[in-house]
RNA sequence: GCGCGCUUAGCUCAGUGGUAGAGCACAUCGUUCACACCGAUGGGGUCGCAGGUUCGAACCCUGCAGCGCGCACCA
């Protein structure tokens, strides 16, 4: 093999190892494949945005699930694509446009602005398409898709049309939330619950008929009262009964207003008497339609006061109103007071403005197949894992309100929806264009536009983004009314994985879209991923600075140092902290390997054995690495992933190099003989094409190049279409065999650490020239001596059956015998007094413990039989190392 | 207000009834013979608090506290 360097270089590696996959067109799913389907499709990304650590972990999971389904004979779909994430896209836009130029979108118009909008997706919207191709994802790019590409367009029409014609898309005056900064409606789950600082203001508005007697009024938006028709208080309110029916002044601008009764009112909050603005409050709008009172519209689009009559307020913005309604209220004397007010305020996901509950004609859906959607998670065909995602999206399916899904934007799909003009231009004039003002004649709904289109109008709004993607698993593969193979293939997909902050926006959706189109559920199970956080528990944000750039740390540490580093700390339940400590580590497990790699190339196998001479070391590891086989299966079946690649890393790490490579060391010098030689490398070569095989999902570029490097994969092949053995390394031995060399294996390590820990604590622990004698050996220890004399750094292993300790010699009690550390100058009687008197004290415990168990009646009566006997068997080995200890201090008296 | 989650070593976290673990950090020792992105050894924990169930609890149950998240029309 070619010579390697002395620390792995993930880089280059990565890079060519992925060209080389693409190439080999080993990403590319067959629907005509007889083997079983797997498929997976990418939670698509928007299109401009790039990649942070939340794709990171999210796109490692998909590519370990993807790949462990090849590597089990799957035929396997990971389809990938971009989302068209219609504010983010326009924002983004839109700010570009006006640093740039200082033009707005209206300054272009439509079309000309939907050309930069789409310059802009071009020019942006494979980087993190790149980017995901830099971390070594295997999707099949072939069929990469996105949300506005033609085909796509027509599902998202069909769709609307569809649901439509049901009678669960309508149009209608509604109370939404408005987005004064982005001009558009919102759905209610982009709306962001803050808790914020207010000040609640006590105010009295005086009554009509009664000059000098007020009723006081608390709210914490003053300047809606611009807009109060009404004031409201509690029928079973005994202080203000008296009141209602009557008329109070309204301050400015001034009128009478009603007092009336309504159910609604907390009679605990405030003063007990809450005033009706329906133009701009959800639940005074509900009140409003109750009482069929007026609703007065003060606020402007974009939260200016739109209040001709009031000059000094008219335009001003409406925080500002805020105050100034404050002072005038001073100045009339109607201003009680101003109280500090803890509330929650809706802000605009994108904006980060509050948003303005505002009437409006919007688009809205009743979900379709809510029933279906809903038991199937309930019941568990769909599965989620954590389960207690389950509980939330439960709740959420009681609970669903009509989704608004209009948006006053331009980047999108636009409704498919055409007017005729004369009768448009009719409604405009009378101010009104509710649905029924539209006879069948008049409007038209379709994918395609109408005949005489130049007697039509198209709606101007377009969908909200997730009215798109709630179809994204099955209008990416197929368009409308096909059954392609793709579809038969692939659809149900496998598995989702995603983050758990989407379960509404989008998994829930996508499971009644699912239903409702292709009469299937859309996956069989969801994965949602944890949050990353920093070290001091934020979330990852731009504006805070401390969400690390994933391209830096695959710089850094590689990619797969980065996938590994970050899925072995991702935690099944609660969220994580990122720490770059952890893709370091990352990088040193590659390392590890690497030189392991490294180590086994300095020795050639030689043809020129007879038969394999196997000691307890070689089945060992081999035992153990089928141990980890096994236990991957069982781990990958409940998507632990982290654990997965915790025991990886231990195998690797703990069991290969610090013991085995250790233990086998002498079989590489000049000095072994050409069948221990054989057997070690063989077992090395063995468990190692293995190993990568199985740590391929998680560092596919390291192990693909390794498998190259090492002879373990034939030139032009790819261990990434290797299928993983069924069978063990050891599935042909007699298990008791195995059992028995294992526990010489066993007690040879521990006995190592035993005689390195001696060594240590008489300040010899680098000395390679002691020698430990052996008293009262075990049978099979001449024969492994030598291998422990490897592990402990120690010349030589001598077995003395009938050695004369000096007095005061080191020793220590082991699995295989009492062991002896004879050396000048360490022999101190009252040093070893010491420490045997240490062991012993420590020994009195344990036993002591184990005594007192066995002692009790109700633990030996009720306690497993194999628990009972496993206490007595650890009380007697207690029992003899106490004797031995005991026997060794008496001597030295 | 309702719901969910978390609390284990200095830090980040594993650990679902049977002798408390890992990595980092720390201390001592070690580089001719794979790896200092390394090796050896060691110190360090009343498993948030209080009860309960059990022969036995970090783990199961109840309550409490602290932190975080989600849902909700108290202005």
């Amino acid at each position: 093999m070619s010579e390697l360097s002395k620390a792995y270089e993930p880089v280059d590696v990565e890079a060519k190892w992925y060209a080389a996959w693409i190439e080999g067109k080993c990403f590319e799913a067959d629907p005509s494949s007889d083997a079983p389907g797997y498929s997976i499709v990418i939670p698509p990304p928007n299109v401009t945005g790039i990649l942070h650590l939340g794709h990171v972990l999210n796109n490692s999971l998909q590519d370990i699930l993807a790949r462990r389904a090849r590597q089990k004979g799957k035929e396997v779909l990971w389809l990938p694509g971009t989302d068209h994430a219609g504010i983010a896209t326009q924002t983004k836009v839109e700010r570009e446009l006006k640093k740039n130029e200082g033009l707005g979108r209206r300054d272009l118009g439509r079309e000309k602005f939907l050309e930069r909008v789409w310059d802009f997706k071009n020019e942006h919207g494979d980087i993190i398409i790149k980017q995901l191709k830099r971390l070594g994802c295997s999707c099949d790019w072939s069929r990469e898709r996105f949300t506005m590409d033609e085909d796509y367009t027509k599902w998202v029409s069909h769709v609307f049309v569809e649901l439509f014609k049901e009678g669960l898309i309508y149009r209608g005056k509604r109370m939404v939330n408005w987005c004064p900064v982005s001009l558009t409606a919102l759905s209610d789950e982009e709306v962001i619950m803050t808790p914020s600082k207010s000040k609640l203001f006590f105010m009295k508005y005086e009554l009509a008929d009664a000059p000098g007697e007020f009723l006081e009024i608390s709210t914490t938006r003053p300047e809606t009262l611009l807009g109060d028709v009404a004031v409201a208080v509690n029928p079973k309110d005994p202080r203000f009964t008296k009141y209602i029916g009557r008329k109070v002044r309204r301050p400015f601008p001034a009128a009478e207003i009603p007092v009336i009764a309504d159910d609604h009112v907390d009679i605990e909050f405030g003063t007990g008497a809450l005033k009706i603005t329906p133009a701009h409050d959800k639940a005074d709008f509900e009140i409003g339609l109750k009482h069929g009172l007026e609703i007065i519209d003060v606020l402007t689009p974009d939260g200016m006061i739109n209040c001709p009559e009031l000059p000094e307020f008219n335009g001003l913005d409406r925080f500002v109103a805020r105050r100034l309604a404050a002072t005038k209220l001073e100045e009339m004397g109607l201003l009680i007071k101003i109280e500090e007010y803890d509330n929650n305020i809706g802000y605009s996901e994108r904006a980060g403005v509050p948003i303005e509950p505002r009437i409006s004609m919007q688009w809205f859906l009743k979900y379709p197949c809510v029933k279906e959607a809903t038991d199937a998670v309930a019941n568990g065909d769909i599965k989620f894992r954590p389960e207690r995602w389950a509980k939330t999206y439960g709740h959420w399916m009681a609970n669903l309100q009509d989704w608004c899904i209009s948006r006053q934007l331009w980047w999108g799909h636009q409704i498919p929806v055409w007017y005729r003009k004369d009768k448009l231009d009719a409604l405009k004039s009378a101010e009104s264009l509710d649905m029924q003002d539209f006879s069948a004649g008049d409007i038209h709904v379709g994918v395609e536009p109408p005949a005489d289109a130049e007697n039509w109008q198209r709606d101007e709004d377009v969908m909200d983004t997730w009215f798109s993607s709630w179809l994204w698993p099955f209008a990416t593969m197929a368009n409308v009314g096909e059954d392609t193979p793709t579809l038969k293939k692939f659809y149900p997909t496998d598995d989702l994985v995603t983050g758990p902050d989407i379960i509404f926006f989008w998994v829930a959706r996508m499971i009644m879209a699912g239903f409702r189109f292709t009469g299937e559920l859309p996956f069989k199970n969801v994965f949602f991923t944890t949050i990353i956080r920093d070290l001091k528990g934020r979330k990852m944000s731009k504006s805070l600075g401390n969400s690390p750039d994933p391209i830096d740390l695959m710089e850094k540490y590689g990619a797969d140092g980065l996938r590994f580093g970050l899925t072995r700390i991702a935690p099944i339940g609660s969220d994580v902290r990122f720490d770059e400590v952890q893709i370091e580590e990352g990088r040193n497990f590659a390392n590890k390997i690497y030189n392991a790699c490294r180590f086994r190339q300095m020795a050639e196998i030689s043809d020129d054995w007879e038969e394999l001479d196997l000691r307890p070391h070689h089945v060992d590891i081999m035992s153990k690495l089928d141990e980890l086989s096994a236990d991957l299966d069982r781990l990958y079946a409940d998507y632990r992933f982290g654990e997965i690649a915790q025991r990886l890393y231990e195998f690797l790490w703990s069991e290969f190099c610090d013991k085995f490579l250790e233990a086998v060391k002498g079989d590489m010098r000049e000095t072994a003989s050409v069948e221990e030689r054989a057997a070690t490398l063989i077992t090395f070569d063995g468990v190692m094409s293995r190993f990568l095989q199985l740590l391929h999902p998680y560092m596919p570029h390291i192990t693909e190049e390794l498998s190259e490097v090492m002879g373990y994969v034939e030139k032009g092949e790819f261990l990434m279409q290797h299928l993983l053995p069924e069978e063990g390394l050891l599935a042909d031995a007699d298990p008791e065999d195995v059992a028995g060399e294992k526990a010489i294996a066993t007690a040879i390590y521990e006995t190592a650490g035993r005689l390195r820990n001696l060594k240590a604590e008489y300040h010899v622990g680098s000395r390679r020239d002691v020698t430990f004698i052996v008293k009262g050996a075990v049978e099979w220890l001449e024969e492994n001596a030598d291998t422990l004399a490897i592990l402990t750094g120690a010349k030589e292993i001598r077995i003395e059956p009938d050695y004369a300790a000096p007095k005061g010699t080191p020793v220590s009690i082991t699995d295989v015998g009492e062991v002896y550390l004879p050396l000048e100058g360490l022999i101190d009687v009252e040093a070893e007094k010491i420490r045997l008197t240490r062991e012993i004290t420590k020994v009195e415990q344990e036993l002591a413990k184990s005594e007192s168990k066995l002692a009790s009646p109700s633990f030996v009566d009720r306690a497993p039989a194999e628990v009972v006997a496993q206490e007595r068997e650890r009380l007697s080995d207690w029992k003899t190392k106490l004797g031995q200890l005991r026997e060794m201090l008496a001597a030295l008296a």
